[in-house]
DNA sequence: CCAGAAACATGCAAGCATGTATGTATGTAT
DNA sequence: ATACATACATACATGCTTGCATGTTTCTGG
């Protein structure tokens, strides 16, 4: 196994960067295509163009990799919904095609990564304590851009919450049945229900809402 | 490792199922507090009162005997949801008591361990193969459940398996949630916000077809 | 330009899981 | 009661993973 070229990274602090990022990248496409128990710090050297040895000077282990692993990827994920949510708001994209972004997100690449790391976690003190953490956080986030999302809709902020997170909800457990069920009908189905399950909802509040105020809105 | 001292199975056959029990009672029991990888037959086999040597006789491998104990397990929840189904279609159970229980059922061991056999399954092609076919027949049941117990409420086939199967994917992304996030109030908010959903979706149904005529076949 | 530190590689030992071969006990048919 | 099949136990060899200890290369500060 040769040193890797390099492009050209001066400084250590540099090197350190790239390195490390290219382990937890290594680690993400492992998990992803064998698993966390399938992926050893022999693959994740190897497909990072490194040795073990490398990879101990940086992580202490695999679970301390896993756990930044993690993180990246619910960074990268937040990110994307913020942005969705913002087009969303902005009216260049409509509820569907959140919700239809938000699924391709739930049943890609992202929800098998945190599907194999919820499943270590729950046989792993290390990894539960940590990832439990950065849940809370993501979720925090989550809430904060649910409720810029729909301000103004006529209902209350908890409204909001439940109403978002159980869209989450539905999609993860759409997600996990994506792993036995190739039917692409089937979800398509359940899709265009749940929108229309929203659309009614904030359309009920809505209409309530402008009925109490003096809001341009006639009631039926 | 003594013979474990048995009942008092006299005829071969009788041994043999009592043994395979074991195995997979064990198998299910290690599934759940250990997971997928993190199970030996070793383990099982002790846990079983038995040696490897005994589990190998009846059984190729672990995999054999994961697929043996995902279709008993799936067995027992199949027959739960009906029986809970009944009860409704009986009127002895509110429909809101249905979802409480479903969501039980989607909050612990049983789907704790689909957890940890649809993610071993991702990677492992004899798994997956098998588990596909065995939850394309779970399905199934549950469909003719939903079908049975949903029937004259205006609602037709297809909306009835559409919203039920919605139903279930929302506990199924609850239930991946309390994994990694402890919060029984967030979890009876997002029930109540559903069994609401249900209410209305039924409700409005049951309207729409007493309205028309006493024939419940609504159209597009 | 030359220590010293950081980054990275290599090698070895120990633990554990599995496959398989072979030995022993328990039932069953004649 | 004997012979055979089935149920179960034991033992060994192999491969894989990890921790650790020890080299070698690459950067950086004086």
């Amino acid at each position: 196994m040769q040193p890797a070229p390099d492009k050209a990274p001066r400084t250590q602090e540099e090197r350190t960067a790239a390195t490390r990022s290219r382990l937890i990248e290594a680690t993400l496409d492992l998990l992803l295509s064998k698993g966390y128990a399938g992926t050893s710090t022999v693959d994740i050297a190897a497909r990072a163009g490194l040795t073990r040895g490398a990879l101990a000077h940086h992580f202490a282990g695999k679970d301390e990799l896993v756990v930044e692993a993690f993180d990246k990827h619910l960074t990268m994920v937040t990110s994307d919904i913020r942005t969705y949510a913002g087009l969303v708001q902005g009216g260049s994209l409509s509820l569907s095609d959140f919700i239809d972004r938000v699924w391709i997100i739930f049943s890609g690449r992202f929800f098998m990564l945190t599907l194999e790391e919820v499943t270590a976690a729950r046989h792993n003190d290390y990894l539960r304590v940590r990832l439990e953490k950065r849940t809370r956080v993501f979720h925090e986030h989550l809430d904060a851009i649910w409720r810029h999302f729909f301000a103004g809709t006529g209902l209350g902020a908890l409204e909001i919450e439940v109403m978002l997170n159980a869209t989450l909800c539905l999609l993860r457990g759409m997600g996990v049945q994506t792993v036995l069920r190739d039917d692409p009908v089937y979800f398509r189905r359940l899709l265009r229900f749940w929108k229309a399950i929203l659309k009614e909802q904030i359309e009920g509040a809505t209409r309530a809402a402008s009925a109490k105020t003096p809001d341009p809105e006639p009631h039926a």
